[in-house]
DNA sequence: ACACTATGTAAAGTTTTCTTTACTTTTTTA
DNA sequence: TAAAAAAGTAAAGAAAACTTTACATAGTGT
């Protein structure tokens, strides 16, 4: 699964620590999901959607390796 | 976090076991997060979207108690 | 160069998701 | 109304998410 929290996080012109703040996680997971370490919960996903004011589907992208 | 997954199985005419198959989960796993037990990876959430052609959001939806 | 901020990473431990097996209850259909 | 299919539930264990602490690296400004 990819993800451009790099970008959303950008264009808010948000750190890494401000985004977990924000969503009430530790910046470590913000910093694993971001680098693919691991897949989010879907409530994880919803707040981060909820902060970049988009879908979660414009953050988080099924690849071919995923089905 | 609440979700509508009954409705959008009803609108397919899907079974939980049909559903289940589909993404590639257990039975259970489809039973549990219908009933609210748990909340699914982002990478199921995603799937099943994928499924019943619509959003995340369309399929789940935060509520005042998870913020 | 130095301090400061942001990012990356790692290990140990906790919590939650998800699986498998199995059984019960409800709903559908013949 | 009996059989069959679907849904609900539970328990034990595996796998993955997430936390905390801690330190290393990269970039930015003074």
């Amino acid at each position: 699964m990819k993800n451009n929290l790099k970008v959303e996080r950008a264009k808010k012109d948000m750190t890494q620590a401000q985004l977990a703040e924000k969503i009430g996680v530790s910046r470590q997971t913000i910093n694993a999901t971001e680098k693919g370490k691991y897949i989010p919960s879907t409530l994880l996903a919803l707040k981060m959607a909820s902060v970049f004011e988009c879908k979660v589907e414009d953050i988080f992208e099924i690849e071919a390796s995923d089905l």
